[in-house]
Parts: structure tokens; sequence; C-alpha cells
DNA sequence: ATCACGGCTGACACTGAGTATCAAGTTACG
DNA sequence: CGTAACTTGATACTCAGTGTCAGCCGTGAT
């Protein structure tokens, strides 16, 4: 699911990486996002500005890099929750397996969320990897359903909406700090499916 | 909702605008968003670079500044429909509204979409648009729902899913070339929250 | 009619993202 | 050791987007 680094070369080069967007990440959140340029990256990092850009092809992807795994992690807790029926519990607890991943670092993972909060270009590229993992979820969704089931667009709405799910437990829980429990919210998140839809 | 032109110049300007990107558009389409620089809108046009560029401010809002009454369209049916009890049928009204909007000009409706889906960047800023919306949304469902109404992310998960029951019901219309009845597909959508989770 | 004012325009200059190329240095590996 | 593959930094380039400025033109008041 990570970029498996094989050959030296290769973890030569994923260190490397990690140790950029370290650096940069510090920029970013003393500065601002849009203040700082590659150039000012490159001189912090002590490499060249080409250098740099050859790490990240994006700006954006020097902060985002970090959730590229969250498709793949989702589509494989699917993978392996393939006896659950209920199309919103697996996706729950799919979900769940994708915030655990994430929450290894929790002082970091808020500092990342409050920074792409504040700033329209990374939620703009967040939103963008989070569509390109639909269609992945799709697929493990459509591989369960009986050909009777109902529209084909069913799958990509609850899809959509898990995602969605997600990243609103997410803010909602850097809001706070990281303290609350991501299952909970989760649960509480879901509950806007499973409840009458008036109190 | 849409921007209202009053007085004489801001009807020139309106009209500018629209004509502005009525041959952009047609380049974009003959060409590809991507390789259309401003300068050869700006030829196109008959007008220089600068001008272009200050009828709007991103090449994007090019393609895209037809959809910026929609997040009101969808907050006005909500005010109106303030009487319905269940947040799904409310939200589905709303956007039947929205759809109903969107959809006086069927062909040029179907060829945007169609230019979206293929443009990365468009789709992307899209999205972001539909994000400027939500908290509208948001806003007109809490404000009728009672107090102790469950945790208050409910209501911004369902906004969020029905935007992109929105966008996944657009997708497959304009898929199929406009033909089909948007207001079935968006039943067939919001199946997704009310059906059981597996047939 | 004239004048003053405000907005519109085009020209120009600038910053910064992202792409492409190339020569020189470095590392892996037979 | 030697070569082939990779990495780096330098440089040049395109293009989006911002800002400034002087000139123009329609409007409205005197």
């Amino acid at each position: 699911m990570s970029a498996a680094p094989v050959g030296t070369r290769e973890i030569g080069r994923h260190a490397v990486r990690a140790e950029l967007a370290r650096v940069a990440f510090n920029r970013f959140c003393l500065t601002g996002f849009d203040q700082v340029t590659f150039a000012d990256l490159a001189e912090a990092a002590g490499v060249s500005r080409s250098t740099f850009l050859r790490y990240f092809g994006t700006k954006e992807d020097v902060v985002l890099f970090v959730f590229d795994p969250v498709g793949d992690v989702i589509a494989d807790a699917l993978d392996a929750d393939r006896g659950n029926e209920d199309d919103w519990s697996r996706l729950r607890n799919a979900l769940e397996s994708a915030a655990d991943f994430l929450v290894r670092d929790v002082q970091h993972l808020v500092t990342i969320l409050g920074l792409v909060d504040q700033t329209p270009a990374l939620c703009a590229r967040l939103r963008e990897k989070q569509t390109e993992w639909r269609p992945k979820i799709v697929a493990r969704l459509r591989g369960t359903a009986s050909p009777a089931d109902g529209s084909p667009v069913i799958a990509d709405v609850r899809a959509a909406a898990a995602l969605e799910c997600l990243w609103i437990v997410l803010g909602q829980w850097s809001a706070n700090g990281g303290r609350e429990d991501l299952g909970e919210l989760l649960d509480a998140a879901f509950a806007a499916f499973s409840t009458p839809a008036r109190a």
C-alpha cells in the first residue's frame, strides 16, 4: 500500500523526500503556504530549486503526499471486510482504518489539517486526491453487490458520501486538537445516514 | 440569486463577459482547455490580455462562472421548503431546483460537463465552488433542526452527501447526452440513503 | 459647450509555478 | 576498475496571475 522502497536508491530517495518535506513544512507553518516560494524552500533545505521540484511535482504535494496511501488503505480494508453485508458499516470500518493510518502522529496530523484548512489551494488538491480514491472504493462495493441491487450510481453516492464523512470528521477532530475519539466521531457522522432525517 | 445587473455600466459589463466567455468556450472545446492561453483567448475575442483577465480572475472561471448562482438557488429552494420535515427530501427538492436552473440550455450544459470531465483543473475548481455552497446549506438544515437533533456534524454530512449526489447525477446525465430525466436520476441517487444498504 | 470625474482599456513590467534540457558529478554493479 | 544509470544544479523558457500607469470615453453638472 505505501510505496514500498526496494533498492538502495529508492530508499535514499524516500529519505531525502521526507527531509525536504520536513523542512518545508516548518516554513509553511511559520510563514503561510502561499507566501513561501520554491526558491525559499530550496534555500532552506540546502538544495537547488530544480532538485526540490524534482521531488515534489507541485507545492501542494510537499504537504499532501502523506495522504497518498489513504486510498489504498481504504480499498484494502474493504477487501478484508468482504463478509460484511452492509455498505455503510463496511465504509465506516474502512474509514476508521484510514483514520488509524493517518493518526500515527497526532500532533503532525493536527498541524497539517490546520494548514490545509486555512489554505484554499491545499483544500482543493486534497479533494482532488479524494476523488481519485473513489473509483477504487466503488469497485469494492459493486464487487459484492447483487446485480439487481438498484441503480449503479448508488455505489458512487455511498462512496462519495463516506469520503465526505472522513474529511468532516477529521476537520472536527483537528479543530478540537485531536483529543476526541475518531471512532466515535465517525459513528456520529454516519448517523446522518441511519437515523431518521428529522428527530 | 443571479448577479442582478442594475445600472447601464453593470449591464454592459455583464454582456461583455458573456460574449468573451462564448468565444473562449469555443476555443476550449476545439483545442482543449490546457492548450489555450489567455493570449489566445484575448486575440480570438479581439481584446487585450489585460482586459480578458479583468473579466475572469482565472481561466477556470471563464468556463465555470455559470455555476456561481447554484449555491443561492439551492439555499433559496431550501428556504421555500421550510415546511418539509425530512432533510433528505428537502435536499432532493433543492437539488432539483439547481438542476432545473442549470438545464435551461441542455446542449450547452452537456458540453460544459464534458469539458469539465476531461480537465482536472476544471473538476478541482468546480468542487471548490461546491464546498463554498455547503455552509449555506448547512445553515438551512440546522435552522429547522430541533436542538437535540443529534451531533452537529449530521447537517454537514447530509449537505455534503447531497452535493455529491448532484455531480454524480449530472455526470451520469451528461454522459448519456442529457436525455434522461434529472428528477428520476436524483431519486435513484438518493435511494443510496433510504434503501437498505444491501438489497 | 465645456469641464471634471470615474470607469474602462491596453501596454508594460513583474513574480512565481512548473517544464525542459544539458553538462558534470556520483553511485551501483558487473 | 570501468561503465552505465542516476542525480544534481544551472539555465532558459512558457504561462498564469498581479499591479501600475497613462490615455480614452461616456456621464453628469455647471
